[in-house]
RNA sequence: GACAAGAUGGCCGAAGGGUGAAGGCAUCGGAUUGCAAAUCCGGUUUUUAUGAGUUCGAAUCUCAUUCUUGUCUCCA
């Protein structure tokens, strides 16, 4: 592990950036929501993952030990604020006319298929809220037990004002229970509730529910917030070091876990509670109900409605790395095109590092170019300072390739083996460039770059220039360097 | 309305009391090149939303104002 300073988290808890000291050395765990599978996750959704899979990827780089669980959500959500019930997986699935376990199962497939696509490593777990109905309902009933609960109709409900006597509801969103209430009063009018802060653990079925387990209370389905509660209890314990997701999830979600595992077992589910910004289209953040919508795999494809062209996986994912987890990040195409160019030069300055000539002394100190990347990291994540000390690092690499700066091939050796792992294994960049040595298309091009050489030494420049046109066009970038030519394809 | 987070150059975005406000993109000049591209060197653009205040010193703290966004029981 690497001692250039300590890892310093920002805690939405208490609203500061803190000295991260897991709670077993070397271990962490880490919970983060996951997505609800009644859709196809949207670039939106695919930002908090993408942030959470680079906060486990540096804790892994680190050398700790990760338990990283991350939900599935595939029962329905139980309420909506007009008190009507609303099983939102039940109705898409109503609407397509499947079973619901056949939709999220549908979703679930495209989601793993898109973690794949974006370079997202598995968490350790990925379990389902219907895989842990009898977890859930063990909570409930210690929750009942401790009194800070109630049954009403084969509903259950949890008691905030009980809650309160005791403990800080709106510890985390800084809401204060008495001042909302009567402002809200009138929207809520849910004659089962006994105040109106109060919300479901178990809800008694509908009969037109798609899900329905049984339970002491009577058939029914769990509350939204307690299989987060149950999941991360069983896999992590009842206090573990990190727990993510996404700002708006803050309130009620997270609120409501907090209140949940302190109502059953005294205690805050998590150390830490990190929550990744939202992403923003013009302004606006992304939603379904704006319209504002893409979906991750439109946009590699190219066949979003916002974009006129695709963007890769690697550039996106840079290009959201330039930007901190906890702001929000405007998605416009002169920002992509702007990423798409700096993701070029940084990774053909990565192949620079096999190429670069070496020399007795080093011209500058590649130790603290290093180090600058680890206190970019450990300073809350920083990977937009990261990102701006690896471009320290190929200005470096294209001097040293025009022999205006040296490195030794110790230094170099160092160089290259943090730099992959900063931009492979921490920002989750896939490796490019790769295609010079594609089998089939390598001597074509030995052959092509051959004959575009013959009509240069020639001075035949119309034939040299329309085969680089024509291979521009095909995706084919030639560079004409010092050294003889090179090219890569896209 | 309540609560929360913001407002930094032409664009995207860092920094968050201490001289010259990262980095990428753009743009201009030079080097290199048959010409480009790539690369290098150098330059340009921010009175850090507005107005006060605290301080030896503020983008950074305080207050006010304007605006933006999010949440308020569907939300990553």
């Amino acid at each position: 592990m690497n001692t250039a300073g300590e890892l310093q988290i920002y805690n939405s808890l208490s609203g500061q950036k803190e000295r991260f000291t897991p709670i077993h050395a070397n271990r962490v765990g880490l919970y983060v929501c996951g997505p609800t599978l009644y859709s196809e996750p949207h670039m939106g959704n695919m930002r908090t993952f993408i942030n959470f899979d680079m906060v486990y990827r540096y804790l892994l780089k680190l050398g700790y030990e990760v338990k990283y669980v991350r939900n599935i959500t595939d029962a329905g959500h139980i309420t909506n604020s007009a008190g009507e019930a609303v099983d939102s997986i039940g109705k898409a699935a109503r609407l397509e006319q499947v079973q619901s376990l056949e939709i999220v199962y549908k979703y679930n497939v495209k989601f793993q298929e898109l973690q794949r696509i974006y370079n997202m490593l598995p968490p350790s777990i990925e379990p389902t809220a219907t895989g842990h109905i009898q977890e859930q309902i063990e909570i409930i009933e210690q929750i009942l037990k401790n009194g800070f609960a109630y049954v009403v109709n084969g509903s259950v409900y949890f008691d905030v004002k009980a809650y309160s006597q005791q403990y800080n509801y709106g510890i985390l969103s800084g809401r204060k229970i008495d001042e909302l209430e009567e402002e809200t009063r009138e929207l809520n009018a849910q004659e089962e509730k006994r105040f109106f802060a109060d919300f479901a653990l178990w809800k008694k079925a509908n009969a037109d529910d798609m899900q329905i387990w049984r339970s002491p209370w009577g058939d029914g389905n769990p509350g939204w917030h307690i299989e987060c509660t149950a999941m991360s209890t069983k896999y992590l314990g009842q206090t573990f070091d990190i727990h993510g997701g996404g700002m708006d999830l803050k309130f009620p979600h997270h609120e409501d876990e907090i209140a949940q595992s302190c109502g059953a077992m005294g205690c805050n589910p998590a150390n830490v509670w990190m929550h990744a910004n939202m992403l923003n289209v013009n302004g606006q953040k992304m939603s379904k109900s704006l319209g504002n919508f893409f979906l991750p795999k439109e946009i590699v494809e190219g066949s979003t409605s916002v974009f006129t062209k695709s963007y890769t996986p690697n550039v996106l994912r840079f290009f959201m790395m330039q930007a901190h987890y906890r702001s929000t990040l405007d998605f416009t195409q002169t920002a992509l095109d702007a990423a798409e160019k700096g993701f070029t030069r940084l990774s053909d300055a990565l192949q620079l590092l096999d190429k670069v000539p070496t020399a007795g002394q080093s011209s500058f100190y590649v130790n603290d170019l290093i180090a600058s990347f680890y206190s970019a990291m450990n300073d809350d994540f920083n990977a937009p300072i990261l990102v701006a000390n690896l471009f320290e690092a190929v200005k470096r690499l294209n001097l040293i390739n025009d022999g205006k700066d040296n490195i030794t091939a110790d230094d170099l050796a160092l160089l290259k083996t943090e730099m992959h792992s900063f931009t492979y294994d921490v920002l989750g960049i896939l490796p490019t460039g790769v295609q010079n040595n594609d089998s089939k298309l390598a001597p074509v091009m030995d052959l092509v770059l051959e004959l575009r050489q013959l009509s240069r030494e020639n001075k035949d420049w119309t034939t040299s220039d329309k085969i680089r046109d024509q291979l521009t066009a095909a995706g084919i970038v030639v560079k004409d360097g010092k050294d003889g030519v090179t090219w890569s394809a896209q």
